[in-house]
DNA sequence: CAGATCTGTAACCGAAACAGTTTCAAAGTA
DNA sequence: TACTTTGAAACTGTTTCGGTTACAGATCTG
């Protein structure tokens, strides 16, 4: 299992997305993520690092999106908020002395590399734009 | 990042598979994996429950390899060992007054379970005989 | 049957990863 | 100047996981 930092490195996109016309705080984006603003704040540093959004100091301050939502895939998102490494190997290395053990993490760092660009490919086939896309058809459905 | 739990249970089917002469026993496992013999059982315990493995208690006892390896997919493996959920939603729940919070986890699961499924797919399109077959060229290049 | 071997399982421990929290310096506004 | 907000460091509490101990039950051997 993953942290949740790429789930809610989305939904702190999505929110700027939406309301594109004024710099959001951490605390108004924390109201709706509900957690600490410093959680949010050092999500939004990963993106801001990754060029995704800007902030500035201050009142009226706050970030903002820099990225066309239809351009930005969600595998950049991921990138950005998750470490690398989806599938781990063992904790502690296995022993050199057997033939299998000797081997075994050289013949599965090939099956690790293909499993884990599969995932990111499939994440590169959608958008921000995508996502809200779904926030806005399921607001169209009934309650 | 997932447990270490895959990796390793690879690394027991691949060593059952290339001593298939005789029962192993969980300490002798748990010598090429470099673990306490329990991490072996409690993971051939599963291996068993998917009917991967059979095992007999006492003097001469052990577990042995019950299915082809050329047939076993590696992606049988995977579910049989790890958790369902490889990308983690929120900790806590959104903020539901919140048009973005309220939505985003049914938007992020389609998203999510079709990047899971493309992980999956690619797993599936490798066997346990494959593994066996990179131990055995890489066992063939000079040290 | 007695004794030894091995599995299966429960219970507990320590380490690591993370989200949450507190705090404060620095940037920026009014 | 007084206030707001970010950025970052440091610490905490929770959870997950592998490692460990302990022991009952199954199985073989003499």
């Amino acid at each position: 299992m993953t942290s949740s930092r790429f789930a809610v490195a989305v939904h702190i996109l999505a929110l700027h997305a939406m309301l594109p016309e004024e710099p959001l705080t951490s605390e108004f984006v924390a109201g709706s993520v509900c957690t600490n603003p410093v959680v949010v704040r050092r999500l939004l540093g990963l993106l801001r690092k990754a060029g995704m959004v800007e902030a500035r100091s201050g009142p009226r301050g706050g970030s903002r999106l820099i990225r066309d939502p239809k351009e930005l895939r969600l595998s950049e998102i991921y990138r950005a908020v998750e470490d690398e490494g989806l599938l781990a190997m063992h904790r502690h290395d296995p022993n050199p002395a057997c033939p299998v053990g000797a081997r075994i993490q050289g013949a599965l760092a090939a099956v690790f590399e293909d499993a884990e660009a599969a995932l990111i490919q499939s994440l590169e086939g959608r958008t921000l734009g995508d996502v809200l896309s779904a926030l806005e058809a399921c607001a169209a459905e009934p309650a």
